[in-house]
DNA sequence: TTGTGTGAATCGATTCACAGCC
DNA sequence: GGCTGTGAATCGATTCACACAA
């Protein structure tokens, strides 16, 4: 059977772990390595070997039973799947330091994604080259017609849904946003969410439990313990 | 009965969602909202209302039958439960555009969060004045002995794993790696690995799959074909 | 009557364990 | 012999639906 491009639906969990696949096929293959064991991938990747394997199957089968699979030809499904064999024009929209973090970017400016705009409302901002790219205003890029596929919005909470609104109506269908708070679009477009503070206040529910368990274990007045200590 | 603190084991997912619930009572609270019901909170923190309140439930029932939640005590809750009335300090390492970013966030910069240390490799860059702090060189902040609960790392994927190392020597248990590479700690120590370029390849699988399901509506030419073409 | 809190049911994702192929 | 691919089993998370409290 010839390989299938999309055997059917990929489960989200899956395409969510495809992108660290990538990157550690890339590193292996950097390093020259041409062919690779579900192991030591799902080590590179951080996951178990099972879980490895089921989601590649889900791609169709790339791997050869007894050897494992072949690092170049691996690199090229994934990619495919995921659509970075296409070239999508990305906009950022607010200049900040985390805008220009990410004009500057690799992950961002390779693999599929041209950045082809960039847009802030502020006076002294609008102008600036940054990376090669004249900054312009929203809504000089809306006037001008130009096909973007990819919002990235990285102004304040405020203007944010402002922001979208105007994406969605030139065309946009795909928006990540790293404004914190939710913008709502209009049915038929993909919004995703970054919020950097969601993951600092998970780290500190993590530090909290770790320090109440220690607590628990130092300073327990009483003999018999019912818990043992965990590190 | 009197509140419990922390009623056992809450889920994973759950604790992924507090923030969110946090954030969505904060906007309440400044509008003057003092009470609130399942569904519209659940409505602007994006989830269900079912959803919403299974996970308030496993922090206690802070809820009234018939009415709703008190947003100031429900907000205070979730609070003490991530661990955001304490003051956790902070150190953020690599200065570039990302770490200055993340430098003068809200988000970072409020809620129990206080970034105590700036590092940078970078000579040019050390001793600059950035957010009211003098950025040292990390081996410096090592020396001082100063006691960090939380490591941030901003830093290129070559030098990430390097910096965690220390980080970890200097008694940091909870590292934020936003470097696009794995870094392994020792047991007992909690990293999160936040990849940009990740969430930005997610959505570039759904504007492709998009995509392809437009092409099918609009061009089907052949009746029946051995391979449908990608791209 | 309203809306929380929660058991029960459902759904999905992970892991196990081994058949099948190199 | 070694490693993939995958059904079966397990585990967890979401949704349903309603008893119960105000």
């Amino acid at each position: 059977m010839i390989s299938e491009p999309a055997p059917r639906g990929v489960p989200e969990a899956t395409v969510g772990r495809l992108p660290g696949y990538l990157r550690a096929l890339g590193q292996f293959g950097e390093r020259g390595v041409t062919s690779i064991s579900s192991e030591e991938l799902a080590d590179a990747a951080g996951v178990r070997s099972a879980q490895l394997r089921k989601d590649l199957s889900r791609l169709g089968s790339y791997g050869v039973r007894g050897v494992g699979y072949d690092v170049g030809q691996l690199s090229a499904q994934i990619s495919r799947e995921l659509g970075l064999t296409q070239d999508w024009p990305v906009v950022i929209v607010g200049l900040g330091h985390l805008g220009r973090a990410l004009a500057g970017y690799r992950g961002f400016t390779s693999r599929g994604f041209r950045i082809v705009a960039l847009a802030d409302q502020d006076e002294s901002v609008v102008g600036e080259q940054v990376e090669g790219l004249t900054v312009r205003t929203l809504s000089d890029l809306v006037a001008s017609g130009e096909s973007i596929a990819i919002g990235v919005i990285t102004t304040p909470a405020e203007a944010a849904q402002a922001v979208a609104d105007e994406l969605v109506a030139m065309g946009v269908r795909s928006v990540l946003n790293f404004a914190p708070c939710l913008v709502t679009v209009p049915e038929g477009v993909d919004v995703r969410h970054v919020d950097l503070a969601t993951e600092l206040q998970i780290l500190a529910f993590h530090e909290q439990r770790r320090a109440l368990a220690d607590q628990v274990v130092t300073d327990t007045p009483a003999p018999a313990r019912t818990t043992e200590g965990v590190g």
